[in-house]
DNA sequence: TACGCTCTGGGTATTATTACCCATACTGTC
DNA sequence: GACAGTATGGGTAATAATACCCAGAGCGTA
């Protein structure tokens, strides 16, 4: 299946939480339902996908602090928080945290669904930024401390020449690295190095 | 002077505008008044920096109108939305459009100050961005149309030989439009021409 | 028509990069 | 002590890119 559908539903009232779920399912998409946000996290692995529909008020961690934990941890599905007793001052919090609606009880079930569509749309795109640029994370961090001055002065421009008389090294050494970087980011042209470098993080110095 | 401290003020109500320059202004900040969103769009122009505070309940164009054609117009001054009737949709409707903060009246001096000075931040970080990579996209409107078809291979990671072949030229005259281009972008290395390429939205084929 | 721009191509020479081979020395860990 | 990993070098050769010079064909515009 090439478009994601998991929707995890995390409300304490059942018949709420069902209710929800029972529409998401009517639309074709798959809703897990959560009685917690606790409950939510232990089931929740690091590469799920999808996006998540939180009430605010619920007994134990309430959906902004959900929203607050998942952000800690480095997780970007899309948040819809919806509640029945919200004020400006939280929906204003909740977006400014990243949140990606804030929908008041009761809701029209087209503007909510319409809602959950655009969240999943925006996590597949955040998907393929995931997985084209991970890639560039973990590979980058398998350079030892002297390729990754290499690979530095390498996305700054600067010819193997120049690299050796910043590092005090002959050309020599700086392709033996430059050739291990280029390998090890498994990069067959220095404009893909450059781009997944950028995609690292990191930046040129004096460019 | 390094920060910037414009602070545009569009709030139709005189007595709220002057209190809200003076709050401004007690905090060394720069503020300047406009009764109406329409004087504010007449004195605008388009490099101006800093951030916007404006009113939602105003006669003519009301806040969030403004919001819309300045983001029509591409102008993306942080704007901090205050109200005294506001309600959840609108502040909603506000925040995932774009707006900086959403802040109900009467608000707290030190809140909307902090708020003010972030969005001020905000907007520098955007214009050194903006200058940075301002050039790219005017540089590369100057390129002709063959020279662009080579950046696009050049920032595929594709040598000239290759280029030469999908051109169906020879390398002779790729690298005559490859010195064109470099010189044109202003661009002393490949790696430098990678980034301003990404940045100005220039993605790779199939690299 | 003359000018400027674009696209096309060649010659020559220098410099940079890449692909292979090789080695030594120092650090750890098993 | 052996072994893996890292950092440091060398030799040689082929390939790629760069920096200069040059010129003609086509296409618009003043």
């Amino acid at each position: 299946m090439n478009i994601e559908l998991n929707v995890s539903v995390v409300d304490d009232d059942p018949a709420v939480r069902k209710s929800i779920c029972a529409l998401l399912d009517s639309d074709g998409l798959t809703p897990r339902g959560f009685e917690s946000a606790q409950s939510f996290l232990d089931a929740f692995s690091a590469d799920d996908t999808g996006c998540l529909v939180v009430d605010v008020q619920m007994p134990g961690m309430n959906g902004l602090e959900l929203q607050a934990r998942l952000a800690v941890l480095g997780i970007d599905l899309p948040i819809i928080i919806i509640t029945g007793h919200g004020d400006v001052p939280m929906a204003v919090q909740a977006l400014k945290a990243g949140a990606f609606d804030f929908i008041e009880k009761p809701f029209d079930d087209d503007i909510f669904l319409d809602s959950v569509r655009r969240a999943l749309a925006q996590n597949e795109m955040q998907q393929a930024e995931k997985t084209l640029f991970a890639h560039a994370v973990e590979r980058i961090a398998l350079l030892t401390p002297r390729e990754s001055e290499v690979l530095e002065q390498l996305v700054t421009g600067r010819p193997n020449k120049i690299i050796a008389y910043e590092l005090g090294i002959s050309t020599r050494t700086v392709e033996t690295h430059r050739a291990r970087v280029m390998e090890k980011m498994q990069s067959r042209s220095l404009s893909h190095l450059v781009r997944m470098a950028l995609a690292a993080g990191i930046a040129p110095q004096s460019s």
